[in-house]
DNA sequence: TACTAAATAATAGTAATACTATCTTAAGCT
DNA sequence: AGCTTAAGATAGTATTACTATTATTTAGTA
């Protein structure tokens, strides 16, 4: 019996046969992975991406069905994983005050490389999701349901209940997480290639955009306490 | 002297010949939004918008070098047209929290079409952009400073400067400011598309909208007299 | 050892895409 | 009438996004 990868489950119609499961599929994610960081989704092809990995770009179709569908995978790959990590570091957080740091310390910490798993660079791919994710938002209603936005909703839900379990009568705990989660993402993305567009830049961007997420979560902790009238 | 229409400025780099000032060049628009709503960016071909406006693609390729400039226009007339709203709204509200008030109208009433701008229906517009707008963010260090994060800089500034008459002392402004346009596209894309994904739906969804976007808004306002300890 | 099944490699082919080029016609101005 | 500019008409090309077929390798098993 081999090793056990660590291995993130990612819904059945996002692949054609799952990826994780061979080392060509693996190779296909990794490098994959890397490529679309390169060439952005337009540019990418599996052609190229054959080329790379050294095999036919028909051996590539027998996993995904197109490209689209790639993307929507190593998305959906990603949400998995961030809710890894936020179950994980709960899992050693029992306190409310602690569940709150730890929450802000992942969301600070995305697109930072882990070595947990081998096959796939997270900070690129962080980077490729931020960019490109939005490609892949299904358009039309038959994928609305079926695909890729099953992992992000359960993502979603992670992040609030925590903030439940702050204040359980907060209005918004969906909105505010993908909120929390959007502006992570924006922010990281805008302090290192468009620092006109934040004040979260420099050597203490992720100090800052700490401080920033914690400004956003302010309201749902104090528990109404506290009115602006 | 014809009627002079409402045209939104927009950066040189984003077209070959200005769109706005031809009959033909606002159909491009008129439909090419029309057409990348029902199509999505992949889907859409200047082919397929040319035979839909009766003209040859090769007329179209003098008004952009390619779709992908195309998108980038649009989404630049998005937030230029966004961001003449704000300023109009603030020209008849002088008060600070009149200011506040106007400026979450806005952010709640966009994607709602305006017949002061006949040739596009900024509906759709809104949508196009909301789906499909991170495609177009510059990828390459060449497009970054070029392109079309002049008039989202520009908005965000904007905003960041209502923030900013309201508290001076508020350390994000453009942070926030991004966040919340971010937010409210995305709730009002997730309250009609993917209604598990947030508590903002059904009947009141618009309400509901407007009274999050001022939770996440509060702390900023609040002069930093409210403290979470 | 041979037999079978599955995954992959190797190769070919096709309609559509994303352009570029050129040439002609029409519209507007002087 | 002559000039300029925008637009129409048409053609062509390399690449893309696939699909199909056949051959080869690999692994399990009778």
């Amino acid at each position: 019996m081999p090793v056990q990868l660590l291995t993130i489950k990612v819904s059945k119609g996002l692949y054609l046969r799952d990826p994780q499961e061979s080392e060509l599929g693996r190779r296909i994610i990794g490098e994959g992975v890397k490529l679309l960081d390169k060439l952005g989704f337009e540019g990418f092809t599996f052609k190229k991406l054959g080329t790379r990995i050294g095999s036919p770009e028909a051996s590539i179709y027998r996993y995904f069905k197109n490209k689209r569908q790639f993307l929507q995978y190593i998305t959906a790959l990603y949400w998995g994983w961030i809710k890894f990590r936020i179950d994980m570091i709960l899992r050693f957080h029992k306190g409310r005050k602690e569940r709150i740091e730890a929450l802000l310390s992942v969301l600070t910490e995305i697109g930072t490389d882990d070595p947990a798993t081998p096959f796939v660079d997270e900070k690129l791919l962080c980077r490729v999701v931020m960019s490109q994710s939005k490609k892949v938002f299904p358009i039309n209603k038959a994928e609305q349901e079926g695909g890729c936005t099953k992992e992000y909703r359960v993502l979603l839900r992670s992040i609030g209940d925590i903030i439940l379990s702050i204040n359980p009568k907060f209005k918004f705990p969906l909105a505010l997480s993908s909120t929390l989660l959007s502006a992570a993402h924006e922010q990281i993305q805008y302090s290192t290639h468009f620092t006109s567009l934040t004040e979260l830049k420099g050597r203490n961007s992720k100090k800052m955009l700490r401080e920033f997420l914690k400004v956003l979560l302010a309201p749902a902790l104090t528990q109404a306490k506290c009115h602006t009238k």
